[in-house]
DNA sequence: TGATAAATACCAACTGTATGGTATGTATCA
DNA sequence: TGATACATACCATACAGTTGGTATTTATCA
């Protein structure tokens, strides 16, 4: 995606640093409030430098979903939660990790790609693709250790492990929703203790006396 | 809310156009890219009209929540869900009817205040606080018919109802984005089910084969 | 190895238009 | 007569994008 070169300066090239602005500015105000002058204030480049790395602000838009999937790509690769043999802890381990690391900033723990996706839907298909990839593309990651936890334990019903990740995802960005409007990150973690129950119903398994 | 005059044109005054224009237009692309000329235009009403009935473009955007609040709040009176003699049945007949009016484009069955609050939540606290009443507001409606059908069936449980609540609007909310992003309505649908099954689960009754 | 061409990365200043907002007017109604 | 509900024309600024440059790196080849 990122085609270094030898040119490349020490504390990272202006279009990284263009890419990092547009995942915090976006975060905090929206797409359409940040602009290309904020990008380049906080990224201290110019906007030629802008225009010379991105063709238009939409294509930074689209840019910034993919530097965001690398992102979280390589940070959820690199997280605890697939220590578990068992698929199932695995999976609620993700679950709690997911509210373990809401904490701080809203904008510093919400979703760039639930943000963009929700504003440019309509007036920005290639946004919304890049955004949709993002996403999706996590809820993949997850759907091979539902799966695998289904057939572990031989769970039936009528859901499947695809749908089952998909609303991780839902109930995700539905506590950014809630947390944003009632400026409370609590918001967002009482989600994902009723998604807990939710998952250790679906297999069966006992509510652990959490926190 | 809305103070009527004898002046009153007759399809409806200047003023609420301009919020229903908000509400199609600020569902379609988002509050910052929702200009004060589309919405005149929309509203087919001159700047002049804009100026003299909202301070700012910030103020139309909490008359815009409010008006979406008095809007929702008599429609979701009016629906049918209500009609159970039990508890329990009126909270899952509000999931069924959530589910059942997710139809037809994204933006016209998608939340304004959920949309707005996402947006601006940093940037303008009084929009976001009149979003935050609108979601809360509402969702406390719903707090009723769950407590009562708590009391009903002696169900314990380490969750209380204004957290179910809020819950269920974290779902919408969620699938809400996840439609948008994979620009398909069954997204949100999908939701609901994971949803409607969660709660069964918490009041320990038996899944209905759904349609 | 060194000269040179070509590409890349960036910068400063600028442009046309869109934007939120204003100033000032008029018609209608109580 | 005074307030309300608009309309028209206007304004300063902010906005995305352009132009035309320079410095640095890489590729080519004698």
């Amino acid at each position: 995606m990122s085609r270094p070169t030898k040119h490349a300066p020490e504390r990272g090239n202006a279009r990284t640093r263009l890419l990092e602005a547009a995942r915090d500015i976006i975060r905090a105000k929206g797409y359409a409030a940040a602009t290309v002058d904020d990008l380049c204030r906080v990224a201290d480049v110019t906007k030629g430098a802008f225009f010379h790395h991105f063709a238009s602000k939409d294509a930074l838009g689209v840019a910034a979903a993919e530097f965001w999937t690398g992102e979280t790509t390589a940070f959820f690769e690199a997280a605890p939660y697939h220590q578990p043999a068992d698929a199932l802890e695995r999976v609620l381990a993700y679950v709690a990790f997911r509210k373990a690391i809401i904490v701080g900033e809203i904008a510093e723990f919400t979703c760039l790609v639930g943000t963009m996706a929700q504003e440019v839907y309509a007036s920005s298909p290639d946004i919304r693709d890049a955004c949709a990839r993002s996403i999706f593309g996590h809820t993949a990651t997850l759907e091979a250790d539902i799966e695998a936890a289904r057939r572990e334990r031989g769970i039936a019903g009528d859901w499947t492990a695809a749908s089952l990740a998909r609303y991780t995802q839902a109930v995700l960005q539905g506590g950014f929703v809630l947390a944003k409007a009632g400026n409370d990150p609590e918001l967002a973690r009482e989600s994902l203790d009723h998604l807990d129950r939710y998952i250790r119903h679906l297999f069966h398994v006992a509510e652990e006396d959490a926190k």
